[in-house]
DNA sequence: GTATGAAGTTAGAATAAGTCTAAGTTTGTG
DNA sequence: CACAAACTTAGACTTATTCTAACTTCATAC
């Protein structure tokens, strides 16, 4: 399914107006867009993908809306390729999967790591005293993701 | 202790040469200071750090050096900071964290999560049965860290 | 010892992600 | 319906990183 889950277009409206976010034609294609993909898109993807739908659309525009919807909460950033940032309309926790082969991201559920505690009760005190932990993920590299299943790197 | 552990001359030289490298001073220079340091150094930071040394270091050679340095394995990226590279000579499993209010990055030693299992023994069989991990690592943000610690942001 | 070529270094040009600016447009509120 | 604040825009700018082409170093073979 979608990244967050699908919301219909006045859910995503009532989302803006809750976080005292205009709803704009543009930022709406973005969330809509960032919303009903699996991937985790770069700025370029998702304005390459806007522009069919809604072609007057600027970078610049973009970059803040990705800015504000980060600050308010409803996407976050994916740093795991070198140079640029991926974005994920999925907010719940979750962990990362990066394929060394083909370089794609896929989401780990939270459940892949049963041990882990949650993150609100996550405590180094035992390691680092005085650290505050807020949130965290698991990260894993590896190979044979499902873009690279059917197409081995020989 | 600086990252991985402290070289001696001779060792770092001897490091070269088994992975097939010329033990250039330019090279030198940017691993003995990796080694020597805590923190996880952008290019911009190893280059301002070797000038002092050895002022005839280019910047496109600590990028060539980082990357063969990588390829032999002898040091990581590090990518927790938007549109910055930074590195770690530290090649020990380890995890880390991320200061929300300083920015800095610390290292978190591998049994901080004395519940996950070796990397080499990962298994994401029942989530995800084709993947195949390699290795992984826990990111954690959070705050008041050993640099905040003293001065909190108010 | 010296010739040779592969490996390494260099300065600076080129690229690409992301930010800034200044001017124009939209829109919620009074 | 007026107005200010919020948004958007194109394009200039900045900054991290890569590329290029010429130069230097050095291990090896003679």
């Amino acid at each position: 399914m979608p990244s967050g889950s699908a919301l219909t277009s006045s859910q995503i409206q009532a989302k803006f107006r809750e976080k005292g976010l205009r709803p704009t034609p543009q930022r709406y294609a973005v969330y809509a867009n960032l919303l009903e993909r699996y991937d985790h898109p770069t700025v370029e993807q998702i304005l390459h993908d806007i522009s069919q739908v809604f072609p007057m659309s600027s970078r610049a525009t973009v970059y803040n809306t990705l800015t504000v919807l980060r600050e308010q909460g409803l996407v976050r950033e994916v740093l795991l390729q070198e140079g640029v940032t991926r974005y994920d309309a999925n907010i719940a926790s979750h962990h990362h999967f990066v394929c060394t082969q083909c370089g794609s991201i896929h989401d780990l559920p939270w459940q892949a790591f049963p041990q882990m505690p949650a993150p609100e009760t996550l405590d180094l005190g035992a390691i680092a005293p005085n650290l505050q932990p807020e949130t965290y993920e698991v990260i894993v590299r590896g190979s044979r993701c499902p873009n690279c299943a059917n197409s081995p790197v020989r």
